[in-house]
DNA sequence: TTGAAATTGATAACCTATTTCAATTAGCTG
DNA sequence: CAGCTAATTGAAATAGGTTATCAATTTCAA
């Protein structure tokens, strides 16, 4: 049973242009990676250091960097640390966060996604994921 | 000539609920904070060196902080480093990230922000600041 | 199978941000 | 306005996440 078939092919669609190498590593990161709809680096590294105990945490970080450059990752700094999200998870959804007691609310506009569009087609740009934060009081913390 | 008046208000009543202190170098740094829309602690750090040679980094990281639970900035973490928005600031504007180059063009979308308040809204919230990246190709490295 | 080039793992280095701590300062109190 | 206490500061040490280094290993085209 083979997971990831499409993934896989585009990871190795970029590999091939840039004389890099198919390695065990990558298929094991890429396989993991790929289960998530984010993950820092630290947990991929604590989940798969039980599957492979050599493999290491450098290793995690430059593969999760490749898997940016390929388009299949997307770096997003958080707090300290830097969240990789799986761009090929579709139900992509934005955040609505209370300043004061923490609670997030996600989301998902359409009209707001297709403003979005219009404004990076006006400066040539072809959008491959985005990021929208609205920080604010939730109801409860409104006084 | 006395600037930067509402603001200097809410930090004195922020610091007088918390029997925390005025002092110089508070003034000092938001005075100069004020002055950008945005900005790093580093940046600030070698502006302010000018005027008080012995003013230290880890005051300014201590301020900016304390600016933020004030409400009186917003802090951003933009790449490796962080990113402190002067929330009175206005003219909020959002970014076009190139994620192959690293071109970033800033712009304002009026309809996007209603719309934002139109979920805010639904979701009982009260946006205070918000933050919208645009990640993809800008238009020389379409290919 | 062979060999050049890429990759890996381990660790050191890096960089930003925070913590520590003795000396200084703010700002009440009398 | 002097005295006192708690907060603040500067300098340096420390922390924590990420990247660079390098010898050994692995990939993959010839």
């Amino acid at each position: 049973m083979l997971k990831h078939q499409k993934e896989m092919a585009l990871l190795k669609e970029h590999l091939g242009k840039r004389q890099l190498k198919y390695t065990r590593q990558r298929e094991l990161i890429l396989d993991a990676f790929l289960k998530h709809e984010h993950i820092t680096a630290e947990e991929l590294y604590h989940q798969l250091s039980r599957k492979d105990p050599h493999l290491g945490l450098a290793t995690i970080y430059r593969t999760l960097n490749l898997f940016c450059e390929a388009g299949l990752a997307q770096a997003r700094h958080f707090g300290s640390q830097t969240q990789y999200d799986n761009v090929s998870h579709k139900g992509h959804h934005d955040h609505l966060i209370c300043t004061e007691c923490g609670k997030i609310v996600e989301f998902e506009n359409c009209d707001i996604e297709r403003l979005q569009e219009e404004v990076a087609a006006r400066n040539g740009f072809v959008i491959k994921t985005h990021r929208l934060e609205l920080y604010g009081l939730c109801s409860r913390c409104q006084h």
